[in-house]
DNA sequence: GTATCTGCAAATTTTTTGCCAGTAG
DNA sequence: CTACTGGCAAAAAATTTGCAGATAC
């Protein structure tokens, strides 16, 4: 993990590219993101953060996420029902996402480089710029029992 | 294309199957999204479902989209930014979707079969259940120009 | 006949927006 | 200085829920 200041250099530095400036609140949320690996909600990412910077608002906190998307810093999920979640890591890896839990877990990537490539080619005349691959399943928390597997 | 008495059957046998019961309203959802490949959302459901059955609801369009997916004749897909979209497709398949018009494309599926068989080791003590694999990028009819392309 | 389903509307949940005061550069 | 931001609260968008009457089986 980046120390703070690095962490810190990297925000200001992307925030500038963009033309936007750096601020309190968005280091918090930046800082929190790059140091987790749960993969929160937006809501989750408030509560957090509200700890260091107890009078930040729900609403900053998503406008800083989607500025830190909008300068490729974080990338931005969603999944079968519930609301959208955060990813601070931005270099290739895939998603292995709890289906009982909701908990999204991360795998080793670039596994599939090669096989992207090829499935490129299928895509005709679309103009691919990325990819997401994610498994579903159960984590070693909630894994059911056999009978359950079956029946459910 | 199935007739639409071979739709109905396959729906009422998988409707049964889970101790649900056949309605007009199911069969009007089923039908328009086994003969679409746009991949809609609720609301486009709504919109074409109600141009033949003039009284459904959009709450019972919700409801029957859920009731589908939970029989497994469709597939609730969830992209970045926008409302979930439902898929009556459900053989191996994989999208494409365009950035820019957010449609959805279908592309030929179980290229990547073995592939995530492998991941799946890696998945270590997950155990898997499914896997979701899109690209994303611009359609034909969206793909900018080279210039926008670097800049944007 | 009776448990399930629909339509409607209200409620929830998640996310976005407008506005004015505050602040980074 | 002067844009760009944050906080707040209202609004919008998407989805879910409760209930009374209708319907499948």
């Amino acid at each position: 993990m980046l120390s703070k200041s690095a962490t810190d250099v990297r925000l200001r530095k992307a925030l500038g590219a963009n033309g936007q400036r750096f601020t309190e609140q968005r280091g918090a949320v930046f800082r929190y993101l790059a140091q987790t690996d749960v993969h929160p909600t937006a809501e989750e990412v408030f509560l957090a953060v509200r700890q260091r910077l107890p009078a930040i608002s729900l609403g900053t906190v998503y406008k800083s996420l989607e500025t830190l998307v909008g300068c490729g810093l974080a990338v931005k999920l969603t999944y079968g029902d519930h609301s959208a979640r955060y990813d601070g890591r931005t270099d290739p890896h895939h998603h292995a996402r709890c289906v009982s839990c909701e908990k999204v877990l991360d795998l080793p990537g670039e596994l599939l480089t090669g096989e992207i490539d090829s499935l490129r080619e299928t895509a005709g005349t679309f103009t691919v710029t990325g990819y997401r691959l994610e498994l579903s399943g159960y984590c070693p928390e909630c894994v059911p029992t056999k009978d359950l597997l079956v029946t459910a």
